[in-house]
RNA sequence: GCGGGCGUGGCGGAAUUGGUAGACGCAACGGACUUAAAAUUCGUAGGGCCGAAAGGCCCGUGCCGGUUCGACCCCGGCCGCCCGCACCA
């Protein structure tokens, strides 16, 4: 009997689907639809074994939708534009749009090769003009709804990407790329108004019920709403011109107001630098401010560092109290009012803040159980509930009643309001870098900023970028920039800047339903698409991709152009595939394939195969280009045929969980593969099928139908696997000829399609069928052949089994009962032994308690 | 500091609602097939102890305690690891 060859069975198959065009989604389809996507990959060259357990997973959900009637929508494409072309173009001299086209088709055949079905018909790349001149179209209709602006501010800029980045793009104060420190830096910038939507963004996070827990509250976390009091603290004395209203602070603890000592101001406040003009001692206090890094570590051991201004402003709730106003290098300016109070006796900072300048340390929470004579606040600030005392008009009240009377009060006074404050930032989304979507705008000196009129799009890269200086390879394009004002005819030049690459992704899902549409979404494939039913992607955009594709689907909405809340229902975030890393003394990353690795008992010692000069072992990182620690799923493939290799992914670990990849797993798809094959492809048995045997194996199969129906339902593929693993071995015992065989292998072929397609399609041409398995209904359970009709009861005495009794199923407990009393073996165990209890479980288990 | 998660054999992991812990796979060992090897196939296997064997006993899901007839699962307290946020007023 000849062995299964992917080689030849595989092509072969791929060919099949694509003539019979079965994964083509039709749009307005009368089956129930169901939009399955995984985040589109960046084109980065090669598909890694990362990328094909992502893919791989995404498929098993489209298959086994697909097979279970619904009109499945599973596309394609690529997040194209961004900085690895403009590093190629620069150190290769490559043109990046050619490099990325290049990429991008090798990573098309790679994907098609592993046998996902997608619908190819609608793929795009971001870099298509078709693409980004509609998102210049909806950028340009959000200009004009106000929710793009342009200001100066200080801004994250990444000294070694030469580029501006969004709060979000920086992790523990490294740019998210390029791991460089990142620089304040004060730049004209633009801006989309994600905070006009930070309270719906945060509301719907509860809509979102199949979205894992963790990224709805690190959204959450990011957003940051809280509630507070924005006060005014009236200038005593003469105010500083343009101050005259006084300073304003946000707080979340009007309750502690009483024990106010000093107010502070941030070093980038207005009023800090009006008097960092006038005074040269107070400039130098802001320039020792600003030379703190922004790393973690220096956050963490940076000291507190206070500058008296000299100023008084008058407690709002007792204008004769006056509190003096510093300066203080950790008030940030764009949270809250870039001002605070100080109350040190219930904030740490505030109290190591005091302690240092020797401010006054007054308690006005008294904890529960404390004596208001003697209660004294030393190293530690008291920052727990209480009663409120040392404050006039809130003496004796609970922190929640004194906050709300605290407000009541300023409001009164005319002083201060109840507001709402967040941490989240507008989103920052100019780019200095050639290789993106141009903003649709020119600068016209006598009209000043004027969009492109949206007939005149898609305003289009230009040919012969230079990207072999560092910078922005379109701001010094020979003639690019030069244009004319739409507006007014005159001269004027084009914004250099291009969008963050977050723009390109944040709304790609809603062009798939019909990528060729005149309008930037095709509202009507839309509406019957969306949401997303099922998206899948990594854990690493819970704040980033995830927060603005939201918030681009809501502005959207409002324009029109969409009509759902949310762009994802269902939301899978998938574990990644990590590898060593391995480095040359001069530093140069390299693959493992280059490397050799020998155990000397614990200590590991890597060296380069083609030298033998010795190789550090660095850490296990996610699989990427940038590290080469990437291992490439063609080369399973080539030994082992797809199948195996996407078995081998799926298998052994749960798809939300890391896995460090070790090719072992691939041994034991392989021989999944075979041991299937070889059930179809073994001569059936000339011995007559026993009616007990038949039934034996029809519930085995019945089972298997339940156990991989919800294990795929649940995301447990590789239980799903386990069980297929399982099930080959009882068909393998049962070779007899007949209808229960036949009913087995149909079932088998149908389970193990998701995972395997291109096997499973041999094994249904075998078994004699005619369509394709692709297109075959997913096979229905008999709930009563699913159960045993017997069951095997383990027997517990006081806890510990000692025996097992076989009962029908769904026996009552009280013939169970008889039964285990009866047991000669359980009778004798019990011997001198009084029972006081028996418990029965239905189906399950018997426990008798006895002493 | 705040928020979240995880901890089970040599390894990856299973146990879906509190009911036989270790499914399935990898690696290992033994048998069959083979001149031999590979491939394939059948089998063994958490640790310890008693026994010639059949079999039996004890321990066991990071540690300590609790609830329960019964706990990997629930509760309290520790230890360790991982992730996110963080001078956020």
């Amino acid at each position: 009997m000849p062995r299964y060859n992917p080689k030849e069975v595989e092509p072969k198959w791929r060919a099949a689907w694509a003539e019979a065009q079965v994964f083509r989604a039709e749009t307005g389809s009368a089956k129930p639809k169901y939009y399955v996507m995984e985040m589109f990959p960046y084109p980065s060259g090669r598909l890694h074994v990362g990328h094909a357990r992502n893919y791989s997973m995404g498929d098993v959900v489209a298959r086994f939708k697909r097979a279970q009637g619904f009109n499945v929508l599973h596309p394609m494409g690529w997040d194209a534009f961004g900085l690895p072309a403009e590093n190629a173009a620069a150190e290769r001299g490559v043109d990046p749009s050619a490099w990325t086209h290049d990429n991008i088709d090798v990573m098309r055949q790679e994907l098609q090769r592993l046998g996902v079905s997608i619908d190819w018909s609608r793929e795009f790349a971001t870099c298509d003009p078709g693409y980004y001149g509609k998102q210049q179209a909806w950028f340009l209709r959000l200009w004009r709804r106000g929710l793009v602006y342009r200001k100066e501010g200080l801004v994250n800029w990444d000294p070694v990407d030469m580029t501006v980045l969004a709060n979000e793009q920086v992790i523990d104060g490294r740019g998210w790329r390029s791991d460089a420190i990142v620089e304040r830096k004060k730049l004209n910038q633009w801006f989309l108004r994600i905070t006009d939507y930070a309270d719906e963004l945060l509301e719907c996070l509860k809509t979102l019920d199949r979205w894992p827990e963790k990224v709805r509250l690190m959204q959450e976390n990011w957003i940051g709403k809280s509630q507070g009091l924005r006060l005014t603290f009236p200038f005593t004395g003469p105010a500083p011109a343009g101050f005259e209203h006084g300073v304003t602070v946000y707080t979340t603890r009007p309750d502690t107001l009483f024990g106010a000592s000093f107010v502070a101001l941030s070093p980038d406040h207005p009023l800090t630098e009006a008097l960092a003009a006038a005074d040269p001692r107070v400039a130098a206090f802001v320039e020792e401010c600003r030379k703190g890094g922004t790393s973690e570590a220096e956050i963490e051991t940076a000291e507190k560092l206070g500058f008296d201004t000299g100023l008084k402003v008058a407690h709002p709730f007792d204008p004769a109290w006056q509190v003096p106003v510093w300066i203080g290098n950790f008030v940030l300016m764009d949270y809250g009012a870039g001002a605070i109070f100080g109350c040190p006796a219930h904030d740490q900072r505030d109290l190591d803040f005091a302690r240092k300048y020797d401010l006054p340390v007054t308690p006005v929470v008294l904890p529960p159980d404390a004596d208001a004579a003697s209660f004294a606040v030393g190293d530690e600030a008291y920052v727990d509930g209480g009663r409120i005392y040392n404050s006039g008009f809130m003496d004796g009240m609970e922190v929640g009643a004194a906050k709300a009377a605290a407000i009541a009060k300023a409001e009164s006074l005319g002083l201060g309001e109840g507001t709402t404050v967040y941490r989240l930032r507008d989103w920052g989304l100019a780019r200095q870098r050639g290789w993106g979507c141009p903003i649709p705008i020119v600068h016209c000196e006598a009209c000043g900023i004027v969009p492109v009129p949206e007939a005149d799009l898609p305003v289009t890269l230009p040919q012969g970028m230079d990207f072999g200086r560092p910078g922005n390879a379109l701001a010094r394009h020979p003639t690019w920039k030069t244009t004319t004002c739409p507006g007014c005819g005159g001269p004027a030049e084009r914004e250099t800047d291009t969008l963050d690459t977050f723009v390109d992704s944040s709304w790609y899902f809603a062009r798939y339903p019909n990528p060729d549409a005149a309008e930037p979404i095709d509202k009507a494939a839309a509406n019957y698409w969306l949401p997303v039913d099922q998206y899948i992607g990594g854990i690493e955009h819970a704040v980033l991709h995830l927060l603005y594709a939201r918030f681009v689907t809501k502005a959207l909405r409002d324009e029109g152009m969409l009509e759902v809340d949310e762009p994802f229902a269902g939301l899978f975030t998938q574990g990644m595939v990590t590898h060593e890393t391995y480095r040359r003394q001069n530093g140069e990353w390299l693959e493992p394939a280059q490397v050799d690795i020998a155990s000397e008992g614990t200590t590991r010692r890597a060296t380069l195969k083609e030298t033998g000069e010795p190789v550090t072992i660095g850490d296990i990182e996610k699989m990427s280009k940038s590290k080469r620690n990437v291992v490439a799923p063609a080369d399973m493939a080539d030994t082992y045929g797809v199948d195996a290799a996407r078995l081998c992914v799926l298998s052994d670990s749960p798809p939300e969980r890391d896995v460090q990849w070790t090719s072992a797993g691939v041994e034991g798809a392989w021989r999944l593969v075979g041991r299937v094959w070889t059930e179809f492809d073994a001569e059936p048995s000339s011995k007559a099928a026993d009616p007990a045997r038949e039934t034996e194996l029809r519930r085995a199969t019945h089972k298997v139908i339940k156990a991989v129906t919800d294990a795929i339902e649940g995301w447990r593929f590789n239980s799903a696997i386990a069980r297929l693993h399982a099930f080959v071995g009882v068909v393998r015992q049962h070779p007899e000829a007949g209808e229960a065989r036949r009913e087995a292998l149909s079932a088998l072929a149908r389970l193990i399609a998701p995972y395997a397609p291109h096997l499973a399609e041999e094994c249904w041409q075998r078994l004699g069928e005619s369509g394709l398995i692709a297109a075959a209904p997913w096979p229905i359970y008999d709930p009563t052949l699913a159960e045993d009709e017997e069951r095997v009861l383990p027997v517990q005495i006081n806890g510990k089994r000692r025996g097992e009794i076989r009962a029908g199923a769904g026996a009552s407990e009280a013939e169970v009962e008889k039964m285990v009393l009866d047991d000669p073996e359980i009778a004798r165990r019990l011997e001198g032994l009084s029972i006081r209890r028996v418990i029965v479980v239905k189906d399950r288990i018997v426990n008798i308690v006895a002493a």
